[in-house]
DNA sequence: ATCCGTCGGTGACATTGTCACCGGATCAGG
DNA sequence: CCTGATCCGGTGACAATGTCACCGACGGAT
């Protein structure tokens, strides 16, 4: 993924469409940088300093209420950005979100005199950020609907399903669930057990076995 | 508001700064429509044709899950813009958000062919759609952050604050303010009795007044 | 007046969240 | 290797909220 010539990442398919020859100059300019696992890369409080491209890796964008909860609105991965950095910019306030790096990043930062050069004559590039901004709505809409209508067993399920490797496995703690499920760690710990009791799982220290995936899939599409 | 000349709305406090004159031009041709209280804008699986501003009345846009509860996710007010129509416009599924006009409207449909026009060709149009966005978005966040977060006396607190005239009154059923705070009808119903036996509130049929507005403020910024 | 739909009220119960605690696993430093 | 320190999972008890099944009271329409 991280190239050898500047430019490599434009090649990539971050862009769904060519780029204006003028608009890749302007982001030819700009140098992907490494940034560390577990490092914050907004957090309340603190405006971002533009808009950011993931190249490689993975960003968790959270929701944090006061009384520390938290809760995952979405992952971002290669190819994708955080929108969060843009309404920040173009917003007044930040409200209480925060990105983590999940896994070490290679990223662009677009700052942010570029990002609006970029939007006023780029039809390539305008299009990349509005289709970006149309998908992490709709994922924080997901989120919003599944912890305000489902209950929380079907919720587990679906984020299983959504964690599993190709094995079956999904490597999280409780803990990790609950935060994406928006619940609480011995919510998660209960309904795991009943599951397990069930034989759609197997627990092991930091790691789910899906057992049964066509019955997990039921749950997870479950209504009420 | 609704003005005699053409393009008055234009001249109204819609667009925070003044729009080019090639701008101007192309949404002078656009005449505001009268849209009737109680119109379904869109629903889920209808896509939106085009980009609503609001000159006058209001549009509630509602979350609604599969078992039928809903969810107010905001409400769009005179010189605003209902973004579900761009997303929809933009990203691919539509979820299932439904928009329904409160109020007799006056509002103007920009179809998508001029609306890319406009962004493409007019910054004052881009900043407005794009504080739109991030509007929108926070609006949406907050509701997040409350249904996850808050407790239900904090979030009814919260929005009989927020609905109350300047008397100090909500016109509002229980049912109306339910679906505000992503509750059930009941739960509302047995809170604002609570709150009714401690003076703060006193009920009437369609109608909770407010009593002691200090404790209630207080009762809305509570935190757990 | 009578019918009918909306609104509010309520008990019983299921689900979920919170609190307080525990013991085992893991890991870093001595 | 030992030893805290920390993380992870487990559990009981209880509070808060959601759901279900009703009910009567009210208000508008005919």
């Amino acid at each position: 993924m991280t190239g050898s010539t500047p430019s490599s990442w434009l090649m990539s398919s971050v862009f769904s469409e060519p780029l204006e020859p003028q608009a890749q100059r302007v982001l030819s300019d700009l140098r992907p940088q490494l940034i560390k696992a577990r490092s914050v890369l907004f957090h309340p409080g603190v405006r971002p300093e533009g808009f950011l491209i993931v190249i490689d890796g993975r960003v968790g964008v959270y929701l944090v209420g006061k009384g520390g909860r938290e809760l995952l609105l979405y992952s971002v991965s290669r190819g994708e950005t955080c929108i969060q950095t843009t309404l920040g910019l173009l917003g007044q306030e930040p409200y209480s979100a925060e990105a983590v790096a999940e896994t070490d990043l290679v990223a662009v930062m677009v700052p942010q005199a570029v990002f609006e050069t970029l939007v006023a004559t780029s039809g390539a590039f305008r299009g990349f950020v509005f289709r970006a901004f149309a998908a992490r709505v709709a994922d924080v809409m997901f989120v919003l609907e599944q912890v305000a209508f489902v209950k929380v067993e079907s919720r587990l399920a679906h984020v299983l399903r959504e964690r599993a490797d190709p094995s079956g496995t999904v490597s999280a703690t409780h803990q990790e669930l609950a935060v994406a499920i928006g619940s609480a760690r011995e919510v998660v710990t209960r309904q795991l057990r009943a599951l397990a009791s069930r034989g759609l799982v197997a627990l092991e220290r930091g790691a789910i076995e899906i057992v049964d995936p066509a019955e997990l899939a039921r749950l997870a599409e479950e209504i009420a």
